[in-house]
DNA sequence: GTATTACGCTACGACTCGTAGCGAAAGCTT
DNA sequence: AAGCTTTCGCTACGAGTCGTAGCGTAATAC
């Protein structure tokens, strides 16, 4: 009979504070040393941690900044502003923010370069990341379906498809905008990409 | 008093060949190993030159990679194929088929990742592949506006702005189809963007 | 022919990697 | 309370890579 307490494993439990502090210590050390001379065991002497405890829980660098990076993501929100584009002018902008720093810039490109040879890490980038931020694709198309602002969908199919040319058309813009041409998104900018897309959408 | 000939320099001139073998071992390297793996001292030994002779040439790996890569976009052309929406897929539909092979995939995300945190290098990767696509927006702009299917710009601020917008969204949204959804760009995927596009720039 | 530069080769210290082994600590189970 | 199980910190290790220095040789300009 299977015990209801820590999965039912027992012995001593692995630290929680412990993974706080190793994901918290890779972040510091993104900003700090950027993706290629960032090390395991600095990261250990960060968090205060001995390097193999940091190997006993994770497989190697690529899968320890996803987890480190992905906790940042858990800050995005769809604010409901009252009007479809004013939902997305505020999307965007929060996207934006988030991408502007750092640990998040470097940590993300480099695991999505690492990615394109990896599938099961491409697999965790997806649970973790990507399925989050489209989610808020869906949720402000449901919200601008209530309003009236958009139609219903009648085939679920080409409401899927539209749907995944919208994230990658929204993500994609803001990706390349922060990141290679490494201009602002500010204000101005948000508001003519916005006006681009609900125009796009419009037929 | 200046020479005519290898910029004035005296002495044993460097190999051209050298360098074409160079990079051809570093694309070939990025297919087999990827970024993460890759190791100068590989490189040279698939060029069939000797490491030092690399490191005459490249400050590192990065500075090598982007120009490994650049050579690949050398590729892109903008086919006159009678129309806007014509020449807009079958330029997206280049610039994918680019994107699809794996030594530019792993390579260009790769250097992307550094250059958060090296400006030279961001601008490098500028000078060298991003300004490359960007001219086949403005010459494909210029020949819509040749045919009356786009009016001609007033504010040459706003038409630049305009520019970097149609840029980014364009080769943000293939990029990110690509490499983070990884699903395909296929002729479907880009006739769906195209009119996406089309639609949002009519206002 | 001579000066000058590039080239191939070898060797090197410094660093990082990922793992193994150990004793001690912490929590679950009875 | 006693015992079992797992985690933790620490040390040490071989393997691999890095970037550079030094040397003799090759190739070209003057």
């Amino acid at each position: 009979m299977q015990s209801r307490t820590s999965a039912g494993r027992a012995g001593r439990p692995r630290s929680a504070a412990a993974d706080a502090a190793i994901l918290a210590a890779t972040r510091a050390a993104l900003v700090e040393l950027g993706w290629s001379r960032l090390t395991l065991g600095d990261v250990a002497t960060r968090a205060g941690v001995a390097k193999t405890t940091l190997y006993r829980r994770w497989a190697g660098k690529n899968e320890l900044v996803v987890d480190a990076v992905a906790e940042l993501f858990d800050e995005l929100r769809l604010p409901d502003r009252g009007t479809l584009a004013a939902d997305i002018e505020g999307v965007v902008l929060q996207f934006a923010a988030l991408l502007a720093r750092p640990e998040a810039k470097s940590g993300l490109m480099a695991v999505l370069a690492e990615s394109t040879r990896d599938d099961a890490l491409r697999e965790r980038i997806r649970a973790s990341i990507v399925d989050r931020q489209k989610r808020l694709v869906l949720e402000g198309r449901a919200r601008a379906q209530q309003r009236g602002e958009l139609p219903l969908e009648t085939d679920p199919v080409e409401a899927a498809r539209t749907a995944d040319l919208i994230f990658d058309v929204v993500a994609g813009a803001v990706v390349h905008r922060e990141l290679i041409s490494a201009e602002p998104v500010d204000e101005e900018w948000v508001h003519s990409f916005t006006r681009l897309l609900l125009l796009g959408l419009s037929g």
